[in-house]
DNA sequence: ATAAAGTGTTCATTAAGATGAACGTTCATT
DNA sequence: AATGAACGTTCATCTTAATGAACACTTTAT
């Protein structure tokens, strides 16, 4: 790699984070100063890196993405809740239905979380393939999910839930959906 | 937050951090000075790095990421799913309700997913602190959430959405409980 | 056995990230 | 207006990450 094609994509990831920085910081409405006085992160930094001209450490990145809520990961990945690429996604039964496991809970029962993102069809997606309870709460878009003879039609914020084993469709309308997905499983261990 | 608390903190990220480096070069089988060479990181860097004594920088970990064929974000990232520890568990309005963030969705609105404590107390747990909808699905236990004026009793698997500026209540019954919460904002800019 | 090429570590030097005070703006208050 | 407090930017300074050569060591080939 030459040195100036090192430079040029130094300063475009530089400038990636930076506005990634900037982005975070408007979705909670903290000004560059009080972001400044929370992190520990000196203003001046804070102005140079989200202007696109910085190399912050990842000290540095750790400590605004833990007052940010967000991993210092999010920082440079190309977009948060986007599909992102290859890792982590999973393909699932039916055409183009992609999972993105989140967490775990291992209480009473076990809980798998992932992210789930449902694309636009000319039909439904039928499965019927998971041992536990679907719980699916939709985040962006409107479907109809659940079991085959009685699915519910989803606006953001409302849920459903019906046995994962038992025939089910997702049908995505008017544009592809983003959901968030609880499997819900007897707890196998502890 | 102490100037020793802060270099815990940051020996901790660091050694983390390398030991990730360290773990993808191993899975290519590939030297010290192999990275080296090829990803144009110093050796010393790169030794000093993996020993846990370093504060990488973005551009550094971008070059290595780019040879292992991983993303910067992959060198932080604790493993996916793996429960992580205590460090993330943030404590909520009121006594004893903690919190640990999982997840960002960003779409029409902004997401924010947590897993939820809610221990057991003599007296309802109040609160009025969040801009946006709180949405709640019980994961175990039974409590009372909502509105002060129209708390709803959940079981395992049932939900309940209310505004989180308004004076809302979270009361366990027979034990603690755990819980997923969702924060919906609206998204502030695209 | 010996030379040659590999490994990872250490250390003085250099380049650059982080700091904190000073600055010019904007906006609400008196 | 004038004042005060917030905002984001700039810059000299300090701190430190990155460098590259020298080092001790192991492995392979002659």
């Amino acid at each position: 790699m030459s040195k100036d094609a090192k430079s040029t994509a130094q300063d475009s990831f530089a400038r990636h984070v930076g506005q990634r920085i900037r982005y975070f910081r408007g979705l909670q409405d903290i000004s560059l100063s009080e972001l400044s006085r929370r992190s520990g992160i000196a203003k001046g930094t804070l102005s140079k890196l989200e202007s696109g001209s910085g190399n912050p450490t990842i000290v540095t990145l750790g400590a605004l993405a833990g007052i940010l809520n967000i991993t210092p990961g999010d920082f440079m990945e190309p977009r948060n809740g986007a599909p992102r690429d290859q890792s982590g996604w999973k393909k699932l039964a039916g055409p183009g239905i992609t999972m993105l496991f989140l967490h775990k809970i291992v209480a009473a029962k076990s809980w798998d979380i992932y992210e789930t993102n449902i694309p636009q069809t000319d039909a439904p997606i039928y499965s019927a393939t998971h041992g536990g309870i679907e719980h699916l709460i939709m985040i962006e878009g409107v479907a109809d999910v659940g079991p085959v003879d009685a699915p519910t039609r989803l606006n953001p914020g409302e849920r459903v839930a019906f046995p994962g084993d038992k025939p089910h469709l997702y049908f995505a309308i008017g544009g592809p959906c983003t959901a968030l997905l609880m499997m819900e499983h007897p707890a196998k261990r502890a």
